[in-house]
Order: C-alpha cells, then sequence, then structure tokens
DNA sequence: AATTTACATGAACAACTGTTCATGTAAATA
DNA sequence: TATTTACATGAACAGTTGTTCATGTAAATT
C-alpha cells in the first residue's frame, strides 16, 4: 500500500478520490474495499501510527536519567530517526491532520499537546538546571518542534542518499549554538 | 471579506463550499459571483498578495549595504512584521499551497524559491565572511525558515496581545545563539 | 425621466464524491 | 468433493460540488 500513501501524500488527501486509489492499485473501485474500511480510515491510520511512534519515543526516553541536554539531543534524535523511516506518514502528520473528522481529530490534537508538553518538561528542566539560556518557554519549544517538522521535505524531495549523522549534527548544531561564530 | 478568509483557514480550502461562503457573508450563493471569479481566484488571491509583500521585504533588504548578520536580523523582522500583520493569509500560504492550480502552482512554487535563494544568498555570504559557523548552507537556510514559518499559529490560537519585539528578541536570539547557556 | 449599472435571488446544470450491492470467480478449507 | 472464504467486478446510489442563467430590484448615471 506504498503507492497509496505516496498518492495521498502527492496529490494531498482531499483531493486524491477513490478512483484515484483504485487506478494507482489497478483494480476497481469497489475493490478497494476489501482492503479498508474507509478513506477516512486510510488516513486515520497513518497518522495515528505515526504519532504512536513519535509518542513513544519520547516517552523512553523521558523514562532516562540523563540531563535535559542529553534528553533533548535523544528527541532530536528520534525525531530524524521517525521522519526518516516514514517521510510520508510524517508528510500527513504535518500537512493532512486537519482532514481527520470527530472524535478522532479532537484526539489527535490532545496527543501532539502532549508531545509538545513533554518536550517543553525537558526544556523547563534545562532551564532551572541552568543549561538553557531561555525566556520564553512555550515560544522555545515550538521553535525547536519547527526546526524539527520540516525534515521529512528533505527526504522526499530528492531520493538522494542523505546522512542522517550529519543531519543530526547540523541540528543540534543549530538547536544548541545557533549559526553565529562569536557569541556576542 | 476577512470572514471569508477566517472561514477557508478554520475549514481548510477544500472542505469550504462556496455554500459555506454564502451563509457567512449572509447571502445566497450565486451572488458571491458578483464579487469574486471563482473560488480558485479567491485562494489564489490571499496566497500571492503575500507571497508578493514576502519578496518585496526580503528584495529591499537585498538592496541595504549592511553586513550578513544585519540583514538577517532584518528578513527575521520583516517576517515576523508580515505574520503579524497577516496571519491567515500568512496560515494559506503554508497550509493551502497545494490547492493552487496549474500554472499558478508552479508560479507560487518558483517565487518561494526566489526567496529561499535569496535568504540562503545572505547566509552563504555570511558563511564566506567568516560570521556564520555553518556547515551546510542548505539545511540552514531551511532550517531557519522552518523556525519562522509556524509564527503564525501565535497569532491566531489566542487573541492575547502578543509583544511582536518580544516574539523578535526571542527568535533571533534562538537563530543566532540558540539555546545552549555554554559555548561547548 | 430614461437607462445603464450594481446587487441580489432561486432554480438548474453536469460532473464528481464515497460507498454499497448483487454477482462472479479462484483459492483455501473441510 | 463440497463448501466456505478471499478477491474482484460493473452498475448504481444519494449527496455534494462549483458555476451559470434567467430574472428581478434598487441605485447611479445620463
Amino acid at each position: 500500500m506504498a503507492v497509496v500513501l505516496q498518492l495521498i501524500y502527492k496529490k494531498g488527501f482531499k483531493a486524491t478520490t477513490m478512483r484515484d486509489i483504485a487506478q494507482e492499485l489497478n483494480f476497481e473501485v469497489a475493490n478497494v474495499y476489501n482492503y479498508i474500511d474507509s478513506k477516512q480510515s486510510l488516513l486515520e491510520g497513518y497518522i495515528f501510527e505515526t504519532q504512536d511512534e513519535f509518542l513513544a519515543a519520547i516517552d523512553s526516553i523521558l523514562d532516562t536519567q540523563g540531563t535535559p541536554v542529553e534528553k533533548l539531543r535523544l528527541v532530536v534524535a528520534s525525531y530524524i530517526r521517525i521522519t526518516t523511516k516514514r517521510p510520508y506518514e510524517q508528510a500527513l502528520v504535518v500537512n493532512e491532520w486537519r482532514n481527520l473528522k470527530e472524535p478522532r481529530l479532537q484526539e489527535f490534537i490532545t496527543r501532539r499537546k502532549e508531545y509538545e508538553n513533554k518536550l517543553m518538561g525537558i526544556i523547563k528542566e534545562g532551564v532551572a538546571l541552568g543549561q538553557f539560556r531561555i525566556l520564553d518557554i512555550d515560544m522555545a519549544t515550538q521553535t525547536i518542534l519547527a526546526s524539527l517538522r520540516w525534515l521529512h521535505n528533505k527526504y522526499l524531495g530528492s531520493e538522494s542518499s542523505i546522512n542522517p549523522i550529519k543531519v543530526e549534527k547540523q541540528l543540534l548544531d543549530f538547536i544548541f549554538k545557533g549559526i553565529s561564530k562569536d557569541r556576542s
């Protein structure tokens, strides 16, 4: 079903019709329903499985005994790992979550907030311990997340072999030290 | 027409029907067409006007004689200014550009690339002058852009009065110096 | 006063949507 | 071998979509 995922990514969920999906799979529309419950459930599957993976990752990191710096490093690493493994799913999480319907939509938003709060907890702890120099913790959380959330494009646009280790180094560098050469 | 913009933002462009729009304006569907050419042209208007503003801003900054650091500061400032002024439009630029149709879609993508290239030019110059400490210039550009592109949510979610000056300080701090307290 | 323009409506359109149903066939199970 | 199950199809469904058209009225222009 990977072709379907890519089709939905490319055309957008709303713009992808069941007939498009059928054509991509080389059979008739009716037959698609032998494999899925509904168009909606297809989207839900992609999005929630990916979201679960992100939540599981940050949960296991929070169980760790490390410092906030170490924890944040692990969050970044896990984010890159999941995005590398599932770039199309992650693209749907970012681009198509609005097309979820209640009550799944609320569920998604709640769980996303959960992830954000857990990340914010790490940052708050880091500030409390004097490791991070931050004024607005909420804004810092959002900005860090934003600097991770575009990543899937890098893996989609070009199929060129991207080195996840370099990406990780680059991102950690940016988040922790910024781009300035000298400390002004 | 501000209510229409907000409606399209809230429901999503594809999910917003002409009948929804008519209802929001308190008249019949047919009458909407006395004010707009088509549903599509409505989206195009919002998106391209905003994109034009971003491009005009970075163009006038590039005309400046400042250092790359100063230029980047101005880019961030202009980004915040435009996003503050047009949060809903900017949301459409970010969320709904995929719903543009050819040839406007290609036009949009080309102009976005234009913006990215101009920003990348500033960063490249900064690296060349030894002001920025960056390995992958393209990735740095994308990451910086990503750390700006989420901003509209801040102005949409809560109508609480947000201080753009604090936001600017915060973001510049993040981009230039990162979150680490000590230079490791 | 006559006429053009701007604003408004209800009805209709053809195309498209996700989904179901009756029916068929091949494969797996009994 | 008989029978249940999995896979596949064409036709049809009821609802929704963006847009147009004929028609009307109020306002502005001549």
